[in-house]
DNA sequence: TTGATATATATCTTTTCGATATATATCCGT
DNA sequence: ACGGATATATATCGAAAAGATATATATCAA
């Protein structure tokens, strides 16, 4: 699924500029499961635009840069249910904290505590900050993304508060020098 | 996190061959939390190995075409460490799956269903799978990234199946016939 | 007033993905 | 026995995407 096909369907939410594209997949809906970066969206909102995919409207404001505004179009509209007849790829995830606590065994000091700080911290934000929402007016298929996104950020939490025990050596406290000699 | 760090990562495991590092990340330790593609691990190792971090020992075999084992070295192990020492990006996660479930009201005939039920025998898949495992003999911090692996698939798959209704309406379950005339 | 943050677009380089090519061996069904 | 699928194994190429940076300006706080 590539990004032109990410801005259709970002687009079908409402009218946007690429920068509020940027930021619904930053801090907006599809935060809990996509990203994409400037570098992809412009270029792919220009082709689109090119191919009548997308209207853009150029809001010109007092000295800030002219607003581009994307519509999408009833071509659009068509393109991107095409494109969704595919089936999907599998998920991909990519954390690095977790090739960081895959390998702890070389990290030094306290920065695995630090990183485990930062990560629990992360995941409990995110869970703060999506219970405050009220989903209750929104489609019950966008209830169920952003409920699935919930699930995951608590299951990670409740997790990490659980286990950390694995990381943080049980009774011993790992101040004993004794080093695995790994092979 | 570059796929340099990755192979050296991976190679902390034992000798390996570009193959064999691929598969660690298509089924093995990694795949719960991060991947990457020959097109990428090849010139990695390539480079890992002008640069004194890898040895790479080629095997002749009869036959099939030469097995080349990769060995980190002290001054690889360094480097690994030294790329450690910074603080790892955010998640990134990306599901079409959910897309596709975001955008649901768009999708034609029977795909919805079909491709949930794929996502959830994926998921379910996963967790058969990883319960197999004995990871007794792992070491902690090992079993703590593995078990985030399987805490997560769980509570996927927990949520997919207490959720469906909100993708497939309420208390009917789908035999009637009665599509929902969406637009 | 200086620095940080936010709005907004655009481009450039490097990295990575995904597909493909090249070989061979093995395993399975017919 | 034959053909096809799958597994082992490396390598490369083009396209896509990420990440960094440049360009402007406005606002807000220290």
């Amino acid at each position: 699924m590539d990004v032109q096909t990410l801005c259709l369907g970002a687009l079908t939410l409402g009218d946007a500029t690429g920068y509020e594209i940027k930021k619904q997949f930053e801090e907006g809906p599809f935060s809990y499961f996509h990203q994409a970066s400037f570098g992809s969206i412009y270029p792919s909102l220009g082709r689109l635009s090119d191919e009548g995919m997308v209207t853009c409207t150029a809001m010109s404001q007092d000295g800030r840069p002219d607003k581009k505004v994307y519509s999408i179009t009833p071509l659009g509209v068509e393109a991107l249910k095409r494109k969704l007849r595919k089936n999907p790829a599998h998920d991909r995830i990519r954390s690095e904290y977790m090739v960081m606590f895959f390998l702890a065994d070389l990290l030094e000091g306290d920065h695995l505590r630090e990183i485990f700080d930062d990560y629990l911290a992360y995941y409990r934000d995110n869970v703060e900050c999506m219970k405050e929402f009220d989903d209750r007016d929104i489609p019950p298929h966008r209830r169920f993304t952003r409920g699935f996104g919930l699930a995951f950020y608590e299951a990670a939490q409740r997790y990490m508060d659980e286990n950390r025990h694995l990381l943080f050596g049980g009774q011993s406290n790992g101040k004993d020098g004794k080093t695995e000699t790994d092979r």
